[in-house]
Order: structure tokens, then sequence, then C-alpha cells
DNA sequence: CATGAAATCCGTAGATC
DNA sequence: GATCTACGGATTTCATG
């Protein structure tokens, strides 16, 4: 009898390829196979299962920002109006997610509403970005900027999806 | 006249290509060739260009962690004991760093020293990783731990034209 | 679920303009 | 730089165990 239905549980192979593919995600597909000691159909088979089942959300390049002129990135916590609605939250997070120097933007609970991390050219640049299209916003009460140092990545995550 | 032996400034090709590879790093090179009118050994060129001059630092395949058994998110602002040495600083980022459960270090000035991405099983496993890992070490002075209620990361760093 | 074989497509180097 | 050509290798499908 065939099965029909999508792997559920993950095994150890499916760690690992998925380990491998964070780590490098244009390893070739022979080279990931040699790594788990399967033929290159099998892998081949099981990465679009994982891809999928959204295990794997998405491929992309990591890009130095500094490189293409944004040098300064910065954390800035946010914190909405009292009151504020969920249609004003989303309305934020849409707001802010639609900047090119957003790089990323987490939606919190606790002290403050929202994480921004942006990225800009110089100190400059980031006083008017946040004073213009966050501090700017109409159900922002208050900012806090911080200067980010340096900055370290695992691995990619998408989070809830 | 100009003297350009060496590539040094992106070109409006060079940015689509970026857009393109951020937002998805699988794309095929011919496919990347046709999107912008150039041959594929021409794109294979610039490609290459851009990733040995760092512009393009790597690739990753992006995980949706929810669907690996870490459903819950966090963002934990963490303090270092007062005097900390510089040593201490790059001490607590490695340690950090190194559990699976670290999705990204962001280190601050301001009143953070850090901005701590963790990703966890639980409500139950994120107060033992904080306790055990974070607030345990003997340079941190206290933590604030802030639940990930949805996150968004851009896709490409600059739009298409 | 894993495999080998086959067909197709792609990446990449080299010569030319 | 950009292009075409050419070839070695990779991806991907499919029948089979």
């Amino acid at each position: 009898m065939e099965r029909k239905t999508l792997r559920q549980d993950l095994d150890d192979v499916d760690r690992r390829l998925i380990a491998a593919l964070a780590a490098d995600g244009r390893i070739t597909n022979a080279e990931l196979a040699a790594r788990v000691g399967l033929a290159p159909s099998t892998v081949h088979g099981r990465v679009q299962s994982l891809i999928q089942s959204g295990v794997i959300s998405g491929f992309t390049a990591t890009v130095n920002k500094a490189k293409l002129g944004f040098g300064l990135q910065a954390l800035v916590g946010v914190t909405l109006a009292p009151g504020a609605r969920q249609a004003s939250i989303t309305d934020f997070a849409d707001h802010a997610r639609a900047f090119p120097e957003v790089v990323q933007v987490f939606f919190l609970g606790g002290v403050d509403d929202f994480m921004v991390h942006v990225a800009v050219a110089d100190s400059s640049a980031l006083r008017t970005f946040v004073v213009e299209h966050i501090s700017g916003h109409p159900r922002v009460a208050s900012t806090r900027t911080n200067i980010i140092f340096d900055y370290h990545r695992s691995a990619s995550v998408e989070s809830f999806r």
C-alpha cells in the first residue's frame, strides 16, 4: 500500500539536512547526499518534502549592508499609545516593514510593543529615520534607540507560520 | 577617462542581482540572467565578484523553528555587571552564541549591553534557559525577557528600482 | 522510503570582441 | 565587461525493490 501522508516526524537525517542547508543554502544536493550517506535522489526527495511542509520556508543570500552603504544599525524599542487596538498594532507593523531601512520587526509582549532592527548610512540618517518614520507615527508613544556595535546570527529563522 | 579595473561601485544590475538573491538564494544563474537581461556567463561573473568582495557573505536556508519544536521565542535584554571589561563582553557574547537556543545576539550601546534572541520549546524552557544560562552567567547583572508574538524579516535589502 | 539510470538542465572556463 | 560555445557535472524524474 502506498503512504500518502506527509512525513510528520523528522528523523536524524532530516535534522542534519536542515543544519547543513541553514549553514550553507547553496550546498549541492550531491554534497548533501554524501554527508548523510544516502543517494542524491533520496536526499532530493527529503529536501523537497521539508520545503513543501514548510520546515524550510525559503533560501536567502546574506547581504553585507555596510558594503551597500548602510554601515550603522540600531535596535529601536517602540511603545504604542495606551489603548491602541489590534488594528493600530498591525498597522504600525506594516508601516515599519515597508521601509528598506528596516531589517527585522519583533512584535513583543512586555515594556516595548515592538523592536525594530534598522540599517542606515550614519547617525544622521538614523536620527532622521527614527524621528520621521517611527516617532512620527501617530500611534507611537515613545522610542528607545540602541546602537548595534556587533551582531551575530546562528541561523535564519522564521517563527510563526 | 574611466578607470574601472576593479569594480568598486555597484551598478543597477548588481543591486537587482543582490535583491533577487536575497529574496531567493536558490534562484538559478540562468533565471537570474533572464531577469536582468544579460548572458548567464556575465551574470555568473558578477555574482562571483559580489561574493568575493563580501557584499554577499553567504547563503542560508530559512528554517521554521516552530515546526522543529521551538515554538516560543523571546528577546532577552542583558545588562552586564558594572566595570565589565572588553574581555568579559566578548566572553559573554561567545558564551551566548554557543547555545542552540540562541538565534541572534546584538551587542549594544545603551541601557542594555546585549539583546539575545532565543527560540525554545515553551515558557518553562524559556525560564530555565534564562535562569541557567543568561542570569546564571557571572558577569550578568540583570535581564529583561520579552516574549516575541510575531516576527518579520525583510526578504531583500532594497527595492528593485 | 531508498535506489540507480536516464534525460535534462545548469554552472563554469576559455576564446573572442 | 559582455558574449557564445562547449563540456563536465548536477538536478530531477521514474521505475523498481
